[in-house]
DNA sequence: GGAATACCCATAGATGTTCTACTGGAGGAA
DNA sequence: TTCCTCCAGTAGAACATCTATGGGTATTCC
């Protein structure tokens, strides 16, 4: 994954991100972006030069669907909601991710001990 | 970052993993992927290929600096050591990490919990 | 009416990390 | 000799993300 230069972003937890605020209901785009800034208190941004790439790749894999609406403003918006598929998909990730971040953890915290 | 099929690796945080081996003291490639693996008990794996592009950016950017010598075989082996820049960019991969983790554990977290 | 401002979707190209799959050498043991 | 383990390394592919664009549509403001 690349780091950026502006430093300030995820890491591969983008889909399981986005999956895991579809659970709420279906959204679109814009909505996601701004649940995932505004739920990690702003330190996670969602550039959409990875969203709509990301939420693509989604439908592709059928994690979710998607269809045309209104948004809230009256706007067209295409809207994503989970499939069955995308929630057993989003158990699979969380696991993961739990499980990395134990596994680093351990790492991280083995604080000086010499192993031999 | 790709996430492989084989699906048991980690994200972005190698770099992180291995200047953090090092603060035990210098280690070869070989050692640094054994107290990886080890330390997370197995949740972590380290391919060479990963491994070695790895270490050779860390030296190209200063944060370690490599040496020969004889391993605990008595085989050739290149040492890597932390250097000071190495230790201070530990720091702060680290507490990107840290921030990054409680992020994205705020998301995962606002059980069901609808925005708006 | 016309302009500015959100809102909303989208893609191309570059970048960077990791993986797979190799190669190759050297020491120790059988 | 042969075989196994240890140790380093590279090339090429795969993939997610970023930067930088472009465009279209409602609302508001002059």
């Amino acid at each position: 994954m690349g780091r950026s230069k502006k430093e300030e972003l995820l890491l591969g937890t983008l889909d399981m991100l986005i999956l895991r605020t579809l659970v709420m209901g279906p959204a679109h785009g814009h909505t996601i972006a701004y649940v995932i800034e505004h739920t990690s208190e702003e330190v996670l941004q969602i550039e959409q030069g990875s969203l709509y790439p990301a939420l693509h790749r989604l439908e592709d894999r059928g994690w979710v669907a998607s269809y045309w609406g209104p948004s809230e403003n009256n706007r067209k918006a295409r809207f994503y909601k989970l499939t069955a598929a995308g929630r057993r998909r989003l158990t699979v990730e969380t696991n993961r991710w739990q499980s990395m971040v134990e596994a680093i953890g351990r790492v991280l915290g083995h604080a000086g001990r010499v192993v031999e």
